[in-house]
RNA sequence: GGGCGCUUAGCUCAGUUGGCUAGAGCACCAGCUCGACACGCUGGGGGUCACAGGUUCGAAUCCUGUAGCGCCCA
């Protein structure tokens, strides 16, 4: 007996020293020697980057998890499997974090602190949260390539994001234009589309008319912004309009600053149905005017400055807020007498995600990436993207997501790639104007120079130049005479994530990690980043080296909470994964993440707060998120606590909750399940050491017991692995699951403890028992890799070297730690199951009618079991049993005879096809076999006729609705064969049943 | 407004091409310290599969509509 072995697996511990053997053996880390080694499998995943604006939280852990699955499924399975890690600079979102605590604490802008200063304090932020993270990923148990791990902004990636540039620059992708962008006027930059949310808010629908010139007309019209009134060009009417038709082509005066405007006429943008009929148009503050005045060549007066206060154009209100400018421009239409009414509404407003303020469409300079088709004879890059998923060369799982990501690209629009931040890859522009010959001069042998001139509206002797170099331009490459300076803007963090597969394996050199694991093998995202960077990344990975990036993308479901609300960071329903492993243990977390992990479903993961007094769970309600209570009183102990969240701050007077989930139970009680199956075998096997322990791959001779747990084996391993190429993870913990719980631990290893005291068979059960901990410790790994190893671990200083095997497989163990060849010999054993092979065993073992017939045996234990509890029998008094049935049960009863008496604690037992009903016995029909256990002086007929008779109502029932169903209609005529034939059988085991039941209520009547 | 998805036991979810009496875990009830495990063992109760139609011999499953929820795009 061993006492070392403790009674609770303890994941802290097991932690501690697998993170340890992890890193000795640097199981995730491809190797010089690995890296040259020809005709090997690879299989690689690049780490959808995380970004270093905040720690990793609950749905990262799901993200990653699926990812350390695979990688190391496939490990076991012979590939050079390479994971590499790695982080995002995040652009905006780090920005905005970092400037948000500067102001707060120092209260200083950032102009104020300057460009080299803010990016100095973002790089230490950046720093502190990439080792965060990273260690979030490796206490979760990622095997990464660590050695490789990137980050966006490194100069590796800046290479690729470089190269692009160029490569786009030149081909001509890449423009530069005035164009109406998402303008947030607090960070002062321009946001993307998918960085905005719209809400419904509440504001204003004015109504004001304009004077027509020469007339003494006027022209009404709505609008809810009336300070853009300042900016407005046209006004337009639909050409159709009989109210207006004879206004077509006049002018209409601005009274707030006497400006004349035509009135125009475009189907598209005035609606006659609406209002008045008539809007006003301000190209350089509306979208839907923006094309307007492009159709129309409306002047674009822009009427603000960057940080939202009304600019010259909109003079005398220049220098106001523009919120204030709209009550004064308001006011003023007041006094013009120009102010027809006014009413509330909820309008859809946007808002820029990063900074919670409204967006203003804003005309400005921008970069752009121009994604339709071309006349040039160069491919559209939306096309691109689009052909590799129709053509299949990108395969996406659920299928059902290549739609959203065909009909995104499908609208081609342009992808502004500019950002008014100083956080990112700066862009590689110079500009500088210079006659042409001298530009000529300078460039004309580099190719790593491309110049393009800049179309501008003041012609002057010297042509303005925009050069994107390969390479930083000191300024002086023109002479003294002519400075060159490079753009202020950096580039959408979008961009270099793009190039995420590219850069990290090293391109545009041609590196041997780029050789050989490039196309990756799949991405493994959520749904929401498909749009945003799935085709950013397909387009990229095309474009430069003619391949797809990676051949399958999984997108897997999102994290919600208990309300069914994402969680997330600002609601302060989110939880951090450090919290669970430290409450359950990264294989609970794990293995929680994995069976949610389904094919169609969003899952909700209600979280508690875990009060700081007492340790108990108090759910998340919705009054506690977003930091809104700043108070509760735990449900248990009465303390007060402040609920878990963002908070700022450490709370002076409460403590602080941190937060957590009961669901993670499960993955918690699993592992100890599989600790104490362990711990049982080992210390079962008492002074007796087996050198070697081996099975043959033909099972001939062994008892039904050891054939059946060996094809449930075989069949949960074959069932698993199919499971896993498709991607459901869901499926495989429920197949492990069932196997480890119920086969092998409810059923296999109770069998075992009367074989284990009988001296013939203890060796024979002994090596199937190691035999299966081996293979369930193998096929549990990707996905509960602690307590796996941990029992790795102590089989190999159980045992040392030698291992057990299937004698007929031979050269299975080829992923050495070594990194060398396959090995002959499958008898040694490996220091790691990280590096162990994945289980494959012989489809001979499935066997379905061994199945069935070992099912009869639990049917009846389970029947017995159940008379035992319903007459609430002492376990310690056997039962007196007798079972009639057909000769072949009959046979496999008496084969089991053992296990019937150990697990069902019978006494005497009588097995037989004319078996008599035993007096006083309580009984059990199945259409197998009828079970009489015998109740002397226990049986009470008024319980026992209840029982029946509930019985015979289930069977009653049941026995009708087939009945309906098989005469019903045209089922006989209609019906397969098989299905009829199906149906009829059981009609006829139910009338067996309900007879004997029958007579069974009458026996008890008569005694 | 358009698209995608969801609605199954108190809770979280399975249910692959329609076919035995719809499953699991947790929670609940009853009984168990029987030498792996109370993070456990044994048994039990609990569902008109959101609703209304339709197709079919047969619908949780396929089709249409309604309601509610979520996400994406306008």
């Amino acid at each position: 007996m061993e006492s070392e072995l403790a009674k609770a697996y303890n994941p802290e511990q097991a932690h501690r020293e697998c993170l340890a053997l992890w890193d000795k053996y640097e199981i995730g880390h491809i190797n010089e020697e690995q890296l040259k080694k020809e005709g090997t499998k690879n299989y690689s995943i690049v780490i959808p980057p995380p970004n270093v604006t905040g720690a990793l939280h609950i749905g990262h852990a799901l993200n990653n998890t699926l990812q350390d699955v695979l990688i190391r499924w496939r490990r076991m399975q012979g590939y050079h499997a390479m994971w590499l890690p790695g982080t995002d600079h995040a652009g905006i979102a780090t920005q905005a974090v970092v400037e948000k605590r500067i102001i707060q604490t120092e209260k200083k802008s950032r102009h104020e602190l300057g460009r080299e200063n803010l990016v100095g304090r973002i790089w230490q932020w950046k720093d502190q949260y990439e080792k965060r993270i990273l260690n979030q990923l490796r206490q979760m148990g990622c095997s990464c390539d660590w050695q490789r791990t990137r980050f966006t902004l490194d100069p590796i990636c800046a290479r690729a994001v470089r190269e692009t540039f160029f490569s786009l620059f030149q081909k001509g992708y890449i423009q530069r234009g005035n164009r109406l962008v998402n303008w947030d006027t607090h960070l002062q930059t321009s946001v993307a589309d998918d960085e905005t949310i719209v809400e419904e808010t509440k504001g204003g629908f004015w109504t004001f008319h304009y004077p027509i010139e020469d007339s003494e007309e006027l022209i009404r019209f709505s609008t809810t912004r009336p300070e853009t009134m300042l900016g407005d060009t046209a006004i337009c009417v639909h050409p159709d309009d009989q109210r207006y038709q004879h206004l077509i082509g006049k002018k209409a005066i601005i009274p707030l600053n006497g400006r004349a405007i035509p009135i125009i006429a475009d189907g598209k943008l005035a609606d006659p149905s609406l209002g008045t009929g008539a809007v006003k148009v301000t190209p350089a503050h509306d979208p839907n005017d923006y094309a307007c005045g492009l159709r129309h060549q409306l002047p674009m007066i822009n009427i603000l400055n960057p940080n939202g206060t009304i600019n010259e154009n909109g003079a005398p209100f220049t220098g106001l807020d523009r919120y204030t400018a709209r009550e004064k421009v308001i006011q003023a239409m007041k006094d013009l007498n120009c102010f027809e009414g006014h009413e509330d509404r909820l309008i859809p407003l946007a808002y820029s995600d990063r900074s919670k303020t409204p967006i203003e469409p804003y005309l400005s300079e921008q970069w752009f990436v121009q994604m339709g088709d071309r006349n040039d004879g160069r491919i559209g890059l939306a096309q691109l993207a689009m052909d590799a998923v129709v053509s299949g060369k990108i395969k996406i799982y659920p299928e059902r997501y290549a739609k959203s990501y065909l009909e995104w690209l499908g609208e081609k629009r342009d992808w502004c790639i500019s950002r008014q931040l100083w956080w990112g890859h700066r862009i590689p522009i110079w500009y500088t104007q210079a006659p042409r010959e001298v530009m000529i001069k300078a460039f004309a042998n580099r190719s790593d120079i491309a110049y393009r001139e800049v179309e501008s509206s003041t012609p002057s002797n010297e042509p303005s130049w925009m050069i994107s170099a390969l390479h930083d331009l000191a300024g002086n490459e023109l002479g003294p005479d002519y400075r060159l300076h490079q753009d202020e803007d950096v580039l959408d963090t979008w961009f270099s994530s793009a190039l995420w597969p590219l850069s990290t394996l090293g391109w545009p050199e041609r590196t041997a990690e780029f050789e050989k694991f490039y196309p990756t093998s799949v991405l493994v995202t959520s749904r929401d980043i498909i749009t945003l960077w799935v085709v950013r990344m397909a387009i990229m990975g095309l474009l430069n080296t003619g391949q797809v990036p990676f051949h399958q993308v999984y997108v897997h479901p999102k994290m919600l909470d208990g309300l069914g609300v994402t969680m997330s960071k600002t609601r302060g329903n989110g939880v951090d994964p450090l919290d669970i492993i430290r409450m359950y243990g990264a294989d609970a977390l794990r293995y929680q993440m994995v069976s949610l992990a389904g094919e169609t479903q969003d899952s909700r993961l209600p979280v508690s707060n875990i009060c700081p007094h007492c340790g108990a769970l108090n759910s998340v309600k919705r009054e506690h998120m977003n930091m809104q209570t700043r108070k509760v009183s735990c449900l248990q102990c009465k303390k007060n606590f402040r609920p878990g969240g963002p908070w700022p701050s450490e709370d002076e007077e409460l403590p602080t909750a941190i937060q957590a989930s009961e669901r993670f139970e499960i993955g918690r009680n699993f592992a100890n399940k599989l600790w104490n199956a362990g711990r049982f075998i080992l210390m079962n096997l008492g002074e007796s050491q087996p050198v070697s322990f081996e099975i043959r791959e033909d099972l001939s001779g062994l008892p039904i017991e050891d054939l059946w747990i060996l094809s449930r084996l075989a069949s949960t391993v074959k069932e698993l692995t199919k499971q896993l190429e498709a991607f459901r993870f869901s499926e495989t913990t429920r197949i492990i699951y069932e196997f480890v719980w119920s086969d092998f631990c409810d059923w296999y290893i109770e069998m075992s403890k009367g074989r284990l005291k009988d001296e013939a068979s203890k060796a024979k059960v002994e090596t199937i028992l190691l035999f299966l901990l081996d293979q369930i410790v193998r096929f549990i790994h990707p996905i509960m890799p602690f307590v796996s190893e941990s029992m790795w671990q102590l089989m190999n200083e159980r045992f040392g070297k030698p291992r057990c095997f299937v004698s007929e497989q031979k050269g299975i163990e080829n992923n050495r730690l070594d990194g060398s060849s396959v090995t002959e010999n499958p008898s040694v054993a490996l220091a790691s199951v990280a590096l162990a092979s994945w289980p494959e065993l012989s489809e001979s073992w499935i066997n379905p009618e061994i199945e069935s017939r070992f099912a009869q045996m639990q049917l009846l234990i389970r029947s017995l079991r159940e008379v035992r509890n319903r007459y609430q029998i002492d376990t310690r008094i056997p039962l007196q049993v007798s079972i009639r049935c057909h000769a072949d049960l009959v046979n496999d009863f008496n084969l089991l005879t053992p296990f019937i008496h150990l697990l069902g604690r019978v006494g005497d037992l009588q097995i037989g096809e004319n078996v008599v009903k035993l007096p006083q016995s309580a009984t059990v029909i199945t259409s197998e076999f009828e079970l009489y256990c015998s109740l002397v002086g226990l049986i009470d007929p008024i319980k026992e006729t209840e029982r029946l008779k509930k019985q015979l109502l289930e069977k009653e029932n049941s026995r009708s609705k087939l009945r309906e169903k098989l005469e019903k209609g045209d089922f006989r005529s209609r019906a397969p064969q098989e299905i009829i034939q199906q149906h009829e059988a059981q009609l006829n085991d139910l009338e067996a049943q309900i007879l004997s039941l029958q007579a069974n209520l009458k026996d008890l009547e008569i005694n």
